[in-house]
Formats: structure tokens, C-alpha cells, sequence
RNA sequence: GGCGACGUAGCUCAGUUGGUGAGAGCGCGCGAUUCAUAAUCGCGAGGUCGACAGUUCAAGUCUGUCCGUCGCUACCA
């Protein structure tokens, strides 16, 4: 196992949320959570931990909400970062930076990419024919476009997909096409844009790919999957008003980079944005170009060929930098079947959530439920269940039956470890057995495995309990009573090393008694130290209160 | 349509390269216990591993077909 002798940067790149809306339970549970755990348990374990990611502010769903609200595209953006900032915060996600993509930082690293990748004819300009909205003087987005569905005749269809048979389109397809934006019936009218030569890297990447050990199935398919059905160039370029300049002159006003281009290169751009933070200009080479640093993606299903083809792709052309490490992507965490998705009004919002479950109990029943090899349903009953019957039964009232009995029958005092005999050694021993498992489980990102590992520990705890039945001995030989109860202790300490990643709030609770976790092994807790009136960690949840119909 | 995945106890899920009688948690039943947020501990019932066919000495685990579910299909990222 790693420990301070070995120590390793691990970059701990999390996939950047969409400032298009309020993000959902499913993308928490997928990718911010994870990653979250992920690094508290590297940090623990002694590894230097950079772990960074922002709000993703351009694109095209966020200008049409703009559009549809009257308002800006930085209205938007400035309303549901500022709405992330504040989940993060309740949630004790434990960023380093967290950023934006609508930084300068951000704009000048992915120019560096660009003309870089330029440089060296990665990126090359063609033209093609587009459709122009002569009234409002500009290109439209595929969705900006309706018309009659050539299929269902469905009058409505959007440029990029019919909504009522479901089928993908192009814009040209359409019958009697017109602009969202004016309503008139817009051009065609030829426009030039760059494009990512993605064919340069089928071979590499190919090889790359096939090379990557202990990675999830699912990831690996999907991804050889794709470069086995050819790589297509890609065009990186919009015309568009909202996104970062081309940098390249003479192309044309009003173009933008195109957005998956760019939110990718913020996992770069973050950590020199964290450097120039921290004094040390050149620190994000650590994570960046050094071979032995590791850098995990977290990131939804969905992300998953930006994160193994397009970046890889990007990052090979660029030459000097680390490729993924590992990209443990997650599984779906459905609702009803059903992807979550808070405008489809599927599944609750994080801000929701919060509302109604403390943060740590939140974070155990999603990580309890973290979709790592399939999609997983999830429902308000089962959050309530787990918080209640697991987290609060076992774990939350071991604490609190232990304290309690330190308190009321040791005269609040941690007990002397001193005559502890075998079957007490023997409980201490499972439970530093148990903390090097979830460590493996952890490291290989097996984070529902590690998390059910770690619950195992307190039961075994539990276990003890009622085999020695200190609050008898109390009463006939108070002596073994408080060395039961201070072993009892002692385990409990080291249990919550294996939860300290996963409930950062309720682990802080037991400082005061235990002191802070800064390691990955059970301290033995401070003989002769006085505690105050125990308080449980955790309020169980009240269901009939939640009013809420999943 | 094409591609990827999933379908294992009432529920949510594990099951490395095929190999002793199929697992966990929760729920359920019985018993023990009463220190603790009516919490804990022990025992138990419960599954022809979606269907059919095939490969093999041996398949939940490989192959094929079918049924069902989900996702992607490149201008959401």
C-alpha cells in the first residue's frame, strides 16, 4: 500500500458540470462524489492530490436558455455556478480549483492546444455549407432550426433530432426549414471551419487502448467499439457569439471554438490556474508531465469517448503530457427506469436533496448505490432505507452506545488500553485488516465494495458488543467493562478511517474525541481523556415528513 | 436500423481468466439481548442465475437465436 515513503501525484480530474441548469442526484452519484472519495482517500493515504474541475459555461444549451428566458448566456451561467458552488460547499466536495472555462487562463491554454495541434496539422480548415438566418445575420446551430420532421412529418422537428419519432436529423432534411431566431426560412451559404484530423490518431490510440490494464469493461468496449468503426475528423469550430475566439486570423468574425473542444483542455488549463494560485508557476507539471503521477477521470457513461478517444487524441498531438490514467467512468443511476434528468423532471436536483438529508447521509446512500458496473435504480425510499437501517442503525448508534457507556460508567474517560487480552487484540486485528482492504477496494476505485467493507467493520464492532456485554460487567468487574469499552473505542477509530472519505461532516464530529484523521491507520485514541455527553452523528430521516413522490 | 450494456433471492446489487452444494445488504420469520437514535447480535426461510439451443468432463461465467430494459448514434457534451 502507498504511504508517505512512496508518495504519488494523483490528478483527480472530474467531469465539468454544464452550467445549462441545476445538476441532478445522478450526476453527483456518477462523478463529482466518486471523485470526491477518490481523493480524500489519496490524500489519506498520503498521495499529493490535485484534484480540480469548473463549470463548463459555453454551449449550446445554455444560449438557448438564455434565449428562451430573454436573458444572457452569463445570466445563466453566472446563476447555476453560483448554484454549484453552493452544493459543493454543503457537500464538502474537496476541490482544489474549482474554476470555470469563461476564465482568461482558460481561453490562453486552449489557444496553446489549438495551435499547437495546428502547428503540427492536427487541425486542419474546410469548407461546407451552412444554414444562415440572413434576417438575424447569422449561422444556426442544428437546434436553432425547425421544420417538418421527413419522417413522421411531425411539424416541429428540430435540426438535430425529430422529438416525436426520435430519429436523428440534418438540418437539410427538413421540410420548409425555418429559424427559430426569426422566424424566416434561412440559406444555405458556405462558411469555413477547422477541423481536429481525429483519423491521424486511429493507430495510436488503438494501441493505447489496448494497453490499459484494469480498467471497467464497459469503458474499454465502448471505446474500442468506437475506433473500430473509423475515426471521423471533427469539426472544432462554430459560428457562434458565445464560446472562446479562434485564434487564428482571417477566418471570419463571429466563430467560436466549439464547446467539447474546449472543456476538455480545462482539466489542463485548472491546473495552471491552481499553480499561479499557489506561487509555484510550474507545480502543475507535477500531475502533468511527471510518468510516475497517475491521473483518474471521473466522469457519467456518456463522457466516455471524449475522455478516451478525443482527449487521448488531443493530448498525443499536443506530445508532453500525461494521458489518462484511468477512466472509471460510472454506470446511470435511473429513476423509474428512466436517466435522470432534472429538466425531464426525473430524479431531484442536488440542491433538492440537500434540502431534505443531511450531507453525510446523502453522500453514504448515493455511494451505497454509485452505479460502477451497471446502472442503478434509485429511489427516495431506498435514500431514506439506507440512512436509516445502515448508516444510523450500524454505524451512527455503535458510536453512540459506546460513548454513551464511556460516559456513563468510566467516568467519561477513554479507557487505558493495558490489559487487553486476546479476543480484544483479536477484534483490533480484523478491523486494521479491514482498513488495508477498503484501501485496495478504494485505490482501484471499487468505491461501493470499499464503503460496504468498511460498514462491515462496525458490525463486527457490534458483534463484540454483545459477546462481552460490557454494561453487565459494569456492574461485577467495572476494570474489564471500561478495557472492553475502550477497545470498543479504539476500533471505532479505526472504522472511521475507512468512512473518513466517504462522510467527511460526521467523521469531523468525533475530533474532539478521537482527534482528526490524518492517515490512513487507526490512532489509538488518548487514555484518560475526558469526554463530553455523547450526541448522536446522524438524525434518522422522518419519510412521512419528506413529502416528496420520486 | 447500427453500436454498447444490462436482465442473478421480495428490493438494490456482487459474482476475477468456465470447476467443490450460487453470494452480500435490506426486508421477512424465529431466538437472544437491553448499553444505545425501538438501535444490536445469532440462526433460518427464499433463486430451475430472462428464454431456447449449442460448445465442454464441467457454464450464472463461452457461442448463437429470441424476448425484455436502458443508453448512445457523433450540432448535448
Amino acid at each position: 500500500m502507498t504511504n508517505k515513503n512512496d508518495s504519488v501525484p494523483v490528478l483527480v480530474a472530474v467531469a465539468w458540470p454544464y452550467a445549462s441548469g441545476s445538476r441532478h442526484l445522478g450526476h453527483l452519484a456518477g462523478a463529482y462524489l466518486p471523485a470526491d472519495v477518490f481523493a480524500r482517500f489519496q490524500r489519506l493515504a498520503g498521495n499529493e492530490v490535485l484534484m480540480v474541475s469548473g463549470s463548463d459555461v459555453h454551449g449550446t444549451p445554455i444560449t438557448v436558455r438564455a434565449d428562451s428566458e430573454g436573458t444572457t448566456p452569463s445570466d445563466i451561467v453566472d446563476r447555476y455556478h453560483k448554484e454549484f458552488l453552493d452544493n459543493w460547499e454543503k457537500l464538502a466536495i474537496s476541490w482544489d480549483l474549482y474554476t470555470s472555462t469563461g476564465t482568461d487562463n482558460h481561453s490562453e491554454v486552449t489557444h496553446d492546444v489549438f495551435m499547437k495541434l495546428f502547428e503540427k496539422g492536427h487541425i486542419d480548415k474546410r469548407s461546407s455549407e451552412q444554414f444562415y438566418d440572413e434576417d438575424a445575420g447569422r449561422f444556426l446551430p442544428d437546434r436553432y432550426i425547425e421544420g417538418v420532421c421527413p419522417h413522421c412529418e411531425y411539424p416541429e422537428a428540430r435540426g438535430d433530432q425529430c422529438e416525436n419519432c426520435g430519429r436523428t436529423l440534418d438540418p437539410e432534411e427538413l421540410i420548409k426549414p425555418i429559424s427559430k431566431i426569426s422566424r424566416s426560412e434561412p440559406t444555405l451559404k458556405e462558411t469555413e471551419h477547422f477541423y481536429l484530423r481525429l483519423s491521424d490518431f486511429q493507430e495510436p490510440l488503438s494501441k493505447w487502448l489496448s494497453g490499459r490494464e484494469g480498467w471497467r469493461n464497459h469503458v474499454l468496449n465502448f471505446s474500442k467499439g468506437w475506433i473500430e468503426e473509423g475515426l471521423h475528423d471533427r469539426a472544432i469550430t462554430r459560428d457562434l457569439d458565445w464560446g472562446i475566439e479562434v485564434p487564428v486570423e482571417g477566418i471570419g468574425a463571429g466563430k467560436k471554438i466549439y464547446v467539447w473542444f474546449e472543456a476538455v483542455i480545462g482539466y489542463l488549463s485548472a491546473a495552471k490556474e491552481w499553480s499561479k494560485n499557489n506561487g509555484s508557476e510550474d507545480d502543475w507539471k507535477k500531475w502533468w508531465t511527471n510518468p510516475a503521477s497517475r491521473s483518474v477521470y471521473f466522469i457519467g457513461k456518456d463522457n466516455i469517448p471524449f475522455h478516451t478517444i478525443i482527449w487521448p487524441a488531443m493530448l498525443i498531438g499536443y506530445g508532453g503530457l500525461n494521458l489518462p490514467s484511468n477512466v472509471p467512468a460510472n454506470q446511470y443511476v435511473t429513476f423509474k427506469g428512466g436517466k435522470a434528468s432534472a429538466s425531464r423532471g426525473v430524479g431531484l436536483t442536488i440542491t433538492e436533496s440537500l434540502e431534505v438529508f443531511e450531507a453525510d447521509s446523502l453522500r453514504y446512500a448515493l455511494a451505497a448505490s454509485f452505479p460502477e458496473q451497471s446502472d442503478t435504480e434509485l429511489t427516495v425510499e431506498e435514500i431514506c432505507r439506507r440512512i436509516n437501517e445502515e448508516l444510523v442503525a450500524t454505524w451512527g448508534n455503535l458510536v453512540n452506545r459506546v460513548l454513551s457507556m464511556i460516559y456513563n460508567s468510566c467516568d467519561a474517560q477513554i479507557p487505558s488500553p493495558e490489559l487487553r487480552n486476546d479476543e480484544d487484540l483479536a477484534l483490533l486485528k480484523g478491523i486494521d485488516q479491514i482498513i488495508e482492504l477498503v484501501a485496495e477496494e478504494i485505490d482501484k476505485v471499487e468505491l461501493r465494495a470499499a464503503l460496504q467493507k468498511g460498514m462491515s467493520g462496525a458490525a463486527e464492532v457490534n458483534a463484540y458488543l454483545n459477546s462481552m456485554e460490557p454494561w453487565k460487567l459494569s456492574k461485577t468487574d467495572p476494570e474489564r467493562a471500561a478495557t472492553v469499552l475502550g477497545t470498543a473505542l479504539s476500533a471505532i477509530a479505526g472504522v472511521r478511517v475507512c468512512l473518513a472519505p466517504y462522510l467527511p461532516f460526521s467523521t469531523g464530529l468525533l475530533n474532539d474525541v478521537l482527534g482528526p484523521v490524518n492517515s490512513w491507520r487507526r490512532e489509538e485514541p488518548e487514555h484518560g481523556k475526558k469526554i463530553e455527553k455523547p450526541k448522536p452523528l446522524f438524525k434518522k430521516v422522518d419519510k412521512s415528513l419528506l413529502g416528496l413522490d420520486d
